[in-house]
DNA sequence: TCATTGTTGTGAGCGGCGCTCTCTGTTGAG
DNA sequence: CTCAACAGAGAGCGCCGCTCACAACAATGA
């Protein structure tokens, strides 16, 4: 038998897998439910107010409970933040990867991966904040979390690995980085080693800068600087395309 | 003679000029040295437990004082927090004017510059949330902050505006960017236009990236992923300078 | 079948928060 | 000297996260 503070694994394991161990006793079902129902309320108001925004309280009256009861699901608010977070970062996942078609030339699938994650940014901002933005608490179980977030990175990797396979991928010009700045796991969990230390760094520097380009937009940095924001995020995304050696321009 | 809701403005100018009109009489003076009191022990508080864990209450505490005179000085948190963002504005500009060295030659000055933000940054990493992370209220008179967080980024121009009058910038390469993406107003404010379109699109993006990878470091996300964080660094900034045509590698 | 055991929900309560209001004493301008 | 503007104190409102004792209840094994 499981108890209490078991809980919270097992909502981080549900939504990693999809899927938990069936419940048997109707109190497991029931238990399965109410938890799903707190998540969906919380994930709810997140997109409403925002993270800093977001109570436990109210989350309990929105389902008609009282506050203290929450705590059998979720030992504190910030555990319940983290199950958000992860929800998150599939998502975002997932919309990286759906908008990904690999039949297309690689620099089609590089601009449809981009606009994806923007996509997705722009409808789920606070959503998007709560993956990149400030970090607030202690967080969560890191080595899930890492996991689920090298979806969407892995996504782009995917295109630059299938290019260099077809040989669609121009050799690298300017500035190289010093091989010992990448940690070396990356090489393997790239693509199992399908790059060069130089292809992981720049495909480390576009990760960070999709992610940094959407950031600069939704929390209003570009206001008066740029006229056309999504004109200026193709752009951002062809020039770090170019420098991975897809064939813009 | 001005109200207590003047006083907002009036510390944001004191922020801004450096300077506020002589108190004369001794209650302006008193006045005068508690708002830097309460912004100092602000500060202060902030570089400790962050923005969100910032009370008003604890200033007040801090100085010994009841909580609500606070309110004769601050009309709210936010406003406070305005005025340690408009403070660390200015701070991280100063930092980035500060590592400039007019005589070194352009790619010294353009690493100086970008490891003078970086360091700023670690040293004060709350700070840096507060600029560059996730906006929390309304925020301040954007005009002035604008103004204000114009600096850092006015540095970086000023290297390539340099660079450019003496001969030392190479044709730039790679995709372009479409002219209407950026808003005409920025290529004056931009050393009086100095440059091109195309120029200023990649100032932006520069500066944009900087921000970007600072980000990155400071969040966690190239933990398991970058070895020497600030060889990573550095290599960013090569990789984006030659982009506007310094003469790295 | 039934007592035992662990789980679930309740409501009261703690300390902290931002913020408001009223009241008192004080300062400075006319 | 008068009087309006100001500064500070303290009580209080409605939130918040979180804890705890308690009662209702469901699963289990003798």
């Amino acid at each position: 038998m499981h108890t209490v503070r078991d809980n919270a694994r097992a909502v981080l394991s549900f939504l990693y897998t999809g899927s938990m161990n069936a419940p048997r006793t109707a109190r497991e079902r029931a238990r399965a439910e109410l938890t799903r129902e707190i998540l969906a309320s919380a994930r709810r108001q997140l997109g409403e107010v925002g993270a800093p925004g977001l109570s436990l309280r109210s989350v309990a009256r929105d389902l008609g409970m009282a506050s203290s009861a929450v705590y059998r699901y979720f030992a504190s608010r910030d555990e319940l933040l983290t199950a958000l977070l992860i929800e998150a970062y599939n998502e975002v996942g997932a919309a990286a990867e759906r908008s990904d078609r690999p039949k297309a030339v690689p620099e089609n699938r590089w601009l449809g991966v981009w606009n994806g994650v923007r996509n997705w940014s722009l409808a789920n901002r606070h959503e998007y904040a709560l993956l990149f933005g400030t970090p607030v608490p202690g967080y969560a179980a890191p080595h899930l979390t890492t996991e689920i977030a090298a979806r969407m990175p892995l996504t782009l990797a995917r295109i630059v690995a299938d290019a260099k396979r077809d040989g669609g991928l121009r050799p690298y010009t300017g500035p190289e980085c010093d091989p010992s700045a990448i940690e070396p796991a990356m090489l393997a969990l790239l693509d199992d080693g399908a790059f060069t230390v130089e292809e992981t760094a720049r495909l480390i520097l576009a990760w960070n800068r999709l992610v940094g380009v959407i950031g600069f937009e939704l929390h209003g940095h570009l206001k008066n600087v740029t006229a056309d924001d999504a004109a200026y995020f193709e752009y951002t995304a062809r020039s770090e395309g170019a420098n991975l050696g897809l064939a813009f321009d």
